[in-house]
RNA sequence: GCCCCGUUCGUCUAGCGGCCUAGGACGCCACCCUCUCAAGGUGGUAGCACGGGUUCAAAUCCCGUACGGGGUACCA
């Protein structure tokens, strides 16, 4: 099987599914995973895009036995077969512009595209022709498709299609028939925006006397809350992206698997090998789903709380390198002293810096959401608030200074005042209402840096 | 318009004629735990698009309708 994306910038997550499930497919299968760019237009042909593709794959594990082949290197294949087409007559230049086609086809109402013009004028090969496909005037072609069953077209409904353009090139639809029978692709799974434009391979491999056609399964498209197809322009795909929010590649490769499959025993979160094994395309679903950001959140946190606290605290730490957070008071024994904590709270591990400003920043946070500010103006007005405040000032002074006795001494605070203490000093020690565990953080700041952000706090209050 | 493909809780899915008064997960809500938030636990919310068949029996098979998606390029 092969997957075979079409270089045009960045992999997104709709390209990246279809090679996971070539991926999947081949390990469960035995077969060989061919990965094979289509830049069979001159504009995609770019070599920084190889790159793009790639480096993905990689991050996600998706690695592939055989390739990349690029069909811009195997261009003289394809355009003999176009030669072999023209000299058995199974195709015929044509000198039509879009205009005049468009044109003849409003006078004559015609609604089938191209309307056969150039097919019996016998036009010689000129530098601006362009090469069609004489596709049948009847007959049905059938496509074996694993999730879908037979699909069935009819050839009549099937306009000549341009195989060579006129700048020389060919179409990506003879690169998929020669390529596919040369690599002996025996299955070929891919978006289903592509399905109909597997007859027209399918009239091609026929012609060109290939035999057995691959074996295809048309996967349901990816979509967004529009319940359009995911694309580029609409909605915010890139796997890159992804990959900097601190999604980790096991929870966007499960993630990935669960849209048009399900596993029958009901366990969603699972390594991909073991995907693999339960893995089967007749048991793929045929209706579009739905990218939802929420589930890939809550997987990736299940990710996230599974690793080691070393694997963790080092991947917290290159994400504070790679945003370039140099923080005054950043130190690394405390961020893994840390790090159980953040591993329970974190969704991605871009979350570690808003759960970790207040250790490491020397001034506090500026809170900008302004429903959270009125909850804390809330927490923070209560009456009792500035004796809580300056009981705490007090009792911090000279104390101990680790977590245990910091804890009871703030508890202490509100059971003298008869009241909840933790809000409020929270706020004042860390600019947030929630976040991590209050004292144990608080431990590793200075006496000093905590008596003052107290003493602010208190006397904002005025 | 024409062609192709679809339709199970808001979302992703399990289900492949009787085990379904439809199961799980995400989300949401409540409660428990807890002097924050999470995590965890418990419970709840909500669905077989509609109409005809076939059958002793249909979410499951067939037909139609509605709705949705994809394609309709000298992009892939």
């Amino acid at each position: 099987m092969r997957f075979a994306p079409a270089p045009s910038g960045y992999l997104h997550v709709g390209s990246a599914r279809s090679a996971l499930f070539n991926w999947l497919f081949a390990k469960n299968s035995g077969g060989v995973f061919i990965l094979r760019i289509e830049d069979t237009n001159a504009e995609l042909a770019a070599p920084e895009y190889y790159d793009a593709i790639t480096e993905p794959l990689k991050w996600l594990g998706l690695e592939w036995d055989e390739g990349p082949y690029f069909q811009s290197e195997r261009r003289d294949l394809y355009l003999d077969a176009i030669d072999m087409l023209l000299q058995s007559g199974k195709a015929y230049f044509c000198n039509c512009s879009r205009e005049q086609i468009d044109q003849r086809n409003k006078e004559t109402r015609f609604q089938g595209g191209y309307d056969g013009y150039c097919r019996d004028r016998n036009l010689e090969e000129t530098p601006t022709a362009s090469v069609r496909f004489r596709t049948p005037d009847e007959g049905l072609i059938q496509v074996i498709d694993l999730i879908r069953g037979e699909v069935t077209f009819d050839n009549a409904e099937l306009e000549d299609f341009v195989i060579r353009r006129a700048n020389g090139t060919p179409v990506f639809l003879v690169a998929n028939a020669v390529d596919d029978a040369d690599m002996n692709i025996t299955h070929v799974i891919r978006g289903e925006d592509l399905l109909n434009t597997t007859p027209k391979v399918l009239l091609l491999w026929e012609s060109l006397d290939y035999g057995v056609p691959p074996i295809y399964a048309h996967l349901p498209l990816l979509v967004g809350d529009d319940r359009k197809k995911l694309s580029k322009r609409r909605h915010s795909v890139a796997l890159g992206d992804f990959k900097d929010e601190g999604i980790l590649p096991e929870a966007m490769v499960n993630y990935l698997a669960l849209l048009g499959w399900g596993p029958t025993d009901e366990k969603e979160i699972r390594p991909i090998e073991e995907i693999a094994t339960l893995f089967s395309l007749e048991s793929v679903n045929k209706a579009p789903a739905f990218f939802d950001i929420k589930k890939l959140n809550h997987i990736n946190s299940h990710y996230i709380a599974a690793m080691s606290t070393e694997v963790f605290a080092d991947e917290a730490s290159r994400y504070i390198n790679k945003i370039g957070w140099k923080p005054p008071h950043f130190d690394m024994s405390t961020l893994e002293a840390l790090t159980p904590f953040l591993q329970q709270r974190a969704t991605r591990v871009s979350d570690v810096v808003p759960l970790l400003d207040w250790v490491f920043e020397d001034d506090l946070p500026q809170e900008t959401d302004e429903k959270e500010i009125n909850k804390m103006v809330k927490a923070m007005g209560a009456e009792l608030v500035p004796d809580i405040l300056e009981e705490a000032i007090g009792r911090l002074q000279d104390c101990q200074w680790d977590a245990e006795t910091l804890s009871k001494e703030i508890r202490e605070v509100g059971d003298e005042l008869n009241t909840k203490s933790q809000v409020p000093v929270r706020i004042a020690v860390t600019g947030r209402r929630t976040g991590l565990p209050l004292f144990e953080p608080m431990a590793y700041l200075s006496r000093e840096l905590v008596l003052r952000r107290l003493q602010t706090a208190r006397s904002n209050l005025r």
